[in-house]
DNA sequence: TATTGTTATACTCTATAACTATA
DNA sequence: TATAGTTATAGAGTATAACAATA
């Protein structure tokens, strides 16, 4: 912990920032960040069983099995039976689900895109230069708590 | 949306990840984002009216004022009359909410210097050459938003 | 027995509407 | 009337524990 100043010091209030400022993207009538991570996975890859979303997401299991019936409730997702496993179900996204997903990522990326055009090019040159590198230093996150 | 790759669409999955990473560290004892938003408040620029304080997040009167009994019975802050105006009460932090302010940013930026340690110099660098762009960002996004 | 999913229950967090008290 | 705050009520979201069904 010796040597200067800590970059975790200097990174956390603008992450804190960012956050504050993508969570008020989150309208009442846009999914759950949750939500949208388990439309997403489904829209991309196909259906999927409770435990793996849950997995996912890093909820339990009753959590996803109740987030699962309110977006059934929806109409974004349905249940289907595993046919190779009677314990299981699977859960595809419907159309309306995935329209929903593209209609909420076009205007996140919409909004994002405004806000870059407030920046000067040389702030925007930083951010897509540091884009790879934020992703690491995410992914090293997902991995830390995952081990 | 014409004319190359949209910026938002490239920092969106980037940002999802991060937003991610650090609400997980939002663990059962420590503070909401939100709570820890108005406790830093409190503890950087003293008491404050609970309208400021919902101003402040974007959160509602009514769920302001929960918040502060949830905080003041958990002894993290407390409630005093306003001197100038009968009507308003003023939040100030406690001793106890203080230290968890300190104990919570120390956490998160310990937990932070972790990570940037699994990081290549070059990635590090990209980063930290960012930052202040990062923090334009989020600012331009708040005051959108706010307008 | 282990795994998959659900139900039961409870708690946090947040919102809108209606209310009280002061200005 | 307008403003500051609270109370009442409801709903989303999430968790742990206990359960049923299948493997």
């Amino acid at each position: 912990m010796a040597g200067g100043e800590s970059r975790g010091s200097q990174l956390l209030p603008v992450l804190a920032q960012l956050v504050r400022f993508l969570r008020q993207l989150e309208g009442p009538d846009n999914p759950s960040s949750v939500a949208l991570s388990v439309l997403r996975r489904l829209s991309d890859d196909g259906p999927a069983r409770v435990t793996e979303l849950a997995r996912l997401t890093r909820a339990s299991q009753p959590g996803m099995t109740q987030l699962v019936g309110r977006m059934e409730k929806a109409a974004l997702v349905r249940r289907v039976p595993d046919p190779n496993d009677g314990r299981g179900v699977l859960v595809e996204v419907t159309g309306e689900g995935a329209a929903l997903v593209s209609r909420t990522l076009t205007h996140y990326a919409t909004t994002l895109d405004r806000l870059f055009e407030h920046l000067e090019p040389a702030d925007r040159d930083a951010i897509v230069h540091a884009l790879p590198a934020l992703e690491r230093l995410a992914q090293a996150g997902q991995k830390e708590s995952a081990g």
